[in-house]
Formats: C-alpha cells, structure tokens, sequence
DNA sequence: TTGAAAGCGCTAACAT
DNA sequence: ATGTTAGCGCTTTCAA
C-alpha cells in the first residue's frame, strides 16, 4: 500500500509540497523547560511531580511552572515509563464489547482509571485460549496491570498470569483457585431472588434453561437455582444447560425442555437474558403464552428487555461497580503488592415485570 | 489508603512476609538476549526488527531467537517507544461507550489496530468541550494517533487536533471544515430510504423527529429527510428537533408533535431508535397504534429492537466497517503524512420491520 | 554482516 | 533546596 501511494502520489495529491510545509511543532522537552527557568531539569522534575510537594521552593515552582505553560510543556510518558517501569495504563480483555454486560463494566473501569491518571487499553479475545499472545502483547507494552472480564474455569491463563508477575484482577468470575483477586455479582442470590419471587407469584414448576457449564457463571447460577429450589423444599421441573448465552441456544434448550416434560413447567428461571429471549421464541412457538402458561425471567437487565413484550424480569447486577471495583482492587494492588487476593462479591438486584406475572 | 493499608496489616494480612518471598521474576532485556547468543545488542535489534529481513545471516538469527525464546524475552515498548516515537498505540475518544452504536465501532477500530499490532486506548468524554485535557493526556502518551467519535458541529477541539500535529480520524460526523479525514454513514440515504418506503407502504403525512440540531447526524438526517420528501413532492407533516438522543426527548418530541396538529401524521421517521421507542410511548398515551394509525422508523438498528412490540423499522449503518475503515485511514497517514484528508462515506441498509406495515 | 557508541526524555540516588 | 550524574532498554547512525 505504502508503495502504491508513493507511485499514485504526483496524480492524487497535487498539493503534497504544499501540505508538507505544515510541519508538527517540535516537541518540548524538559530541557526546553528547565533552560526557560533558568534551572536543573532534575529541579523541573520535581518541581513538576504531585507527589513531592514542598521538595522545591514556592518562586523556583512558579517560575517553572509559567515556563512550562509558556512552552506548552507536556511530559512524555514514554520516558517517565523507562525510568520508573509504570505507564499508567490497564489491559482489559473482553470477550466481546458488543455483549451488552461489558460496556458498562468497561465505563466503571475506565472511570476510576482515569480518575487515577491511567489509561484502559481494551482487547477483545474471543475465548481465553486465545488471550495468551494478547497478554504477551500487554505485558511488552509494560501496563501496569490487566483486569480480565473472560470466562473459562480452570483457566491456564491464570497459571500464566501468576507466573509472569503481572498484577490481575479477575471480573464476573472468580478465580476458583483463589489466587486472584476477583469481583462478581452474587449468583446465588440473583437465583434465590428469582425463585422466590416466582413462589410469591403462585409458581410451583420451576425449571432453569442453565449457562454453558464451563463457564464459572453458568455453574454458579445453576448451583444457586438448585440450592433456592432445596430450600424452599420444591423438586426442579427441569434443567437444560445450553450451548452458549445466546438467544438460539435459549431456544433450543427450551425446546428440548418442553419436549422432554410430560408437563410443561409453570415457570423457567433463565441463565441470562438472551437466553431467556430465546425461551420466549420456542414458547410462542409451542403455543405457550407468557405469563399465562409461563413465567420467564432473565438475568443481566439488557438495555432494551423492558420494552419487549411482555417486559423481562430479570436480574440487574452492578455493572459499573463491578468495573470500578474491579479497577480499585488493581490500583491497591499497584500500591502494595503483598495484599492478599481477595474476593469482592457485590448484591444483584431483582427487577420484576410483566414476564413473571402472578398466575390468574 | 495506603496508610490504613500500612496500620492494619499485621491483623489483614498474616502472611503478608510469606507472600512476599514470590517476587515477580527479572526482567529480561536485549542485553540477557544478546549475551546468550554471543552477540552485540544491536544485532539482536536488527534480527528482531521484522521491517528488516535479511540484514542479519540466516544462522545468527537462529541463535539469536532461539536465545530470545528460552529466555522469555519480550521487547520493552516503553523503551522502543522512547527512541523510536512510535507506541502502537492508538486513542479513540467515545461520548459514552454504554451507547450501543459505539461498541460495535470500538470492536471494528480494536480489530484493525490489533491486526497492525497496536492498542487502543479508550476515554469516554461527555461532551467535545471536555475532550481536551484528555486529548492533552494521550498525547502526553504519545499515542501514533486519535480517533474522534465525539460529535459537535464546528468543534474547537478539530484546531486543537491540527495545531498539536497529532494524527486524527473523525467518526460518525464529517468534519465541516473538511481539514479531518472522517467515516460517516450516508445519512441522507438513509432518510431517503427511509421516506421512500413509507411511500410504498401508502403513507402520506410523513413527519420526522430529528436529532439535537447542534449535532453533524441531527442536521445530516433533518437535511436528507426534507431532500427525500422534496424529491418526491410531498409537504413535510411536520418536524420536531429533539433535545437528545433519548427516548425521554423522543416522548416529549412525539407528544409536542401530536400537540401542535391538527391532523396526526400517518407516519413519523426517527433520528434514531431511541427516540423511536420515546414515539412509542407517547403514540401508545395517545391512543394511537403502530403501525395501523402511524409508522414508526428509525435508525441505527440498536440491539433489541427487532423484539419489541411492533419490531421497528430501521436503518443499519455499517458501525464495524465504520470502526474499521477510521482506523485504516488512521494507519495509512502514519505511514505517509502528507495524504489529504478525504471522507469515506458508507452505504447504510434498510431494515424493514412491523412497525411500518402498509396500510390497510 | 556485525560491533561500537550515542542518545531518546525522564527520574532518582547522591552530592553539595 | 538545587545541581550532578547515571542510566532505564531500545534503535540507529557510523565505522570496521
């Protein structure tokens, strides 16, 4: 491509000579400063450096600092980076940015980095077998820390994270190991929620369209289903896990359940919303109407379930705080590295509609 | 914190000296490299150097990457960036990343910068007027370039791009002062399209809610809708800026609209699917129903709304390829400065839903 | 083809 | 409180 423009240049850009008399301002440097003032640069750096205030007298930090104005002095991180090893920047890696649950758990993240004077470098990786090169790419950009919103269990990535020293936070999973430290939203309750929620409306056949049974969130939610189902004394009307946390694998895995009960159950308590929407497809498909045959709730609270109809119920975990969170515990991290890996779990919230309606 | 940290950590953290004992493992620099390989640093650049194959012999390159692989090396990018100027990393200003038509425009814009082996750094910025300190950090990052998807028309923050001699891309809005390259969506098709179909379907009193008019896509889609009626002879039955891309401004939007005629309209063409779904509101307080006494369209196929009630009628911009493209453009002005700013225009597409059924 | 040497811009230990 | 000095890890002339 380089060469086609450099061939095409004379045809497609008349005004190259011209254009190129527009040269960027050299940059300036702390030298630039320092000479202005009429001082050392190491006394610009530390007249310039939040952290020491009062190493420098009160007239020298006002000299330097109008010169520095003056000059439109900007100091380049890509320096202080070499010296002191720390860039001010995060790594995040998402599945993918277009799954409704990252952007604002990204916005939290990035909100509190950037209140500390760091930056996010965000990174979708389809799966975390693929994460590896990524990470690798991350860690010779020299960030700080990684906060990692994928999903596996047993994750040999956390294997490679540990051994290479890198400060990590694990979000919307935890570690099972528990050598990282990590933020999720309490699946255990978010099921409890829903299933009493669905007793208090007159349910009774409560079954669960579960997430992909590899993945830490699926687990949970599933667990936390069966544990509310046994205390509350009640027999499950049914579990199907599906494939992934997509509408089509909703559909299927409510198909399958339909097909597979001798009755139909009163009520499903779905992995996520997505999951759920697919329930609703197979539901209208098998001439089943929700609420009134049966109830449907979600989890997630999508931008948008409250528009469908009927509206979902689901579930709202705190997204945003999941990310700050998440962040905080890095930026603590960066400060001490003896803390301890801990687990921050954080309270979902139930959001009731039209989808779970009590029955007539 | 890091005080409380301090005070409290003999009761926290017990086995804070233990943990410490795992000290993130050394470095590994070109020196420990080239040492290995018994060669001179520079050669070990120059093997590595994938821009320049052939400058250093065949059997040497194997030592040296042999070298490289056992040792782990990874080369610092803070150190490159320094010497070199260059950090492979990119800045993409966002307004609100929790909008979902910028997710799938971050994934296009990461997916060719990973692809170029650079980072992308995201900030989310409210507005163009509180853009600049940020602008002011990535450059103190020394990021290779920007990319503005922030909108506002005649933005100050476009001189302060030109003056710094930063490397920018505008996105979702052309730059009216034509001095920034920038993607956009072909807003005007998009009306056309829109307009035309209404047409089809035998509406008549065709009236628009248009967006914030200080913002390039508000003006862009109020001017391509007025083009497609007078294309077609027909007497807008109304218009009603909106104050945001809200589904608040697009109820008060709808309501005033209903207010002020005399006569409904029979159908109604969106800024965008927010402010569609606020026109679903205020139709449905009303008593009017969609699609059988008023259309509804809108634009920007956010997620969702293909499962409402009616589906809506919408236009889909292309917002990976717009993602994609803003990072080529970015790319290839880093290879050659001197390219003029062009704009890239892509086509949007038609998504015909229930919400705007033929009358019956 | 390889080595030697300089230096990107900044910070921090040490000296005054 | 300020200056001196060394050097972070890499790339890139220049010389051999």
């Amino acid at each position: 491509m380089a060469y086609l423009q450099q061939t095409f240049a004379r045809f497609l850009m008349p005004k190259k000579s011209t254009r190129s008399d527009a040269k960027p301002p050299a940059p300036v440097t702390i030298r630039d400063v320092a000479r202005a003032a009429g001082v050392h640069v190491s006394t610009v750096s530390r007249a310039l450096d939040p952290r020491r205030p009062g190493s420098v007298s009160a007239e020298v930090v006002a000299a330097i600092e109008s010169a520095a104005r003056r000059l439109g002095y900007r100091a380049n991180r890509a320096a202080s980076a070499l010296r002191t090893g720390r860039t001010h920047t995060i790594g995040v890696l998402v599945p993918d940015i277009t799954n409704p649950v990252f952007p604002p758990i990204l916005k939290g993240i990035e909100a509190y980095a950037a209140a500390r004077g760091s930056f996010v470098l965000i990174a979708n990786v389809a799966s975390s077998a693929m994460a590896r090169p990524v990470v690798e790419r991350m860690l010779a950009h020299q960030v700080d820390g990684v906060i990692l919103a994928i999903t596996s269990r047993e994750d040999p990535l956390v294997d490679f994270m540990i051994a290479s020293g890198v400060n990590a936070v694990m979000i919307n999973r935890a570690d099972e190991s528990g050598r990282l430290p990590s933020v999720v939203s309490d699946d255990r309750l978010a099921m409890k929620l829903v299933v009493d929620h669905l007793l208090q409306g007159g349910r009774k056949r409560i079954a669960h369209l579960a997430g992909p049974q590899n993945v830490p969130t699926g687990v949970g939610r599933r667990l936390g289903y069966e544990q509310a189902m046994r205390d509350r004394g009640l027999a499950s009307a049914g579990i199907v896990a599906c494939d992934a946390y997509s509408r089509d694998a909703g559909r299927v895995a409510m198909a399958q359940l339909l097909a597979t009960s001798k009755k139909p159950p009163d009520s499903v308590v779905c992995c996520n919303d997505l999951v759920a929407l697919g329930a609703y497809d197979a539901l209208a498909r098998a001439g089943l109407r929700i609420p009134g045959d049966v109830a449907v709730a979600g989890h997630n609270d999508m931008l948008l379930v409250d528009l469908i109809s009927p509206p979902l119920t689901t579930v709202r975990p705190p997204h945003g705080e999941l990310g700050w969170r998440a962040a905080q515990l890095l930026f603590e991290r960066l400060e001490d590295r003896q803390l301890s890996p801990i687990t921050v779990v954080l309270r979902p919230e139930l959001v009731v509609r039209g989808s779970t309606a009590p029955v007539a």
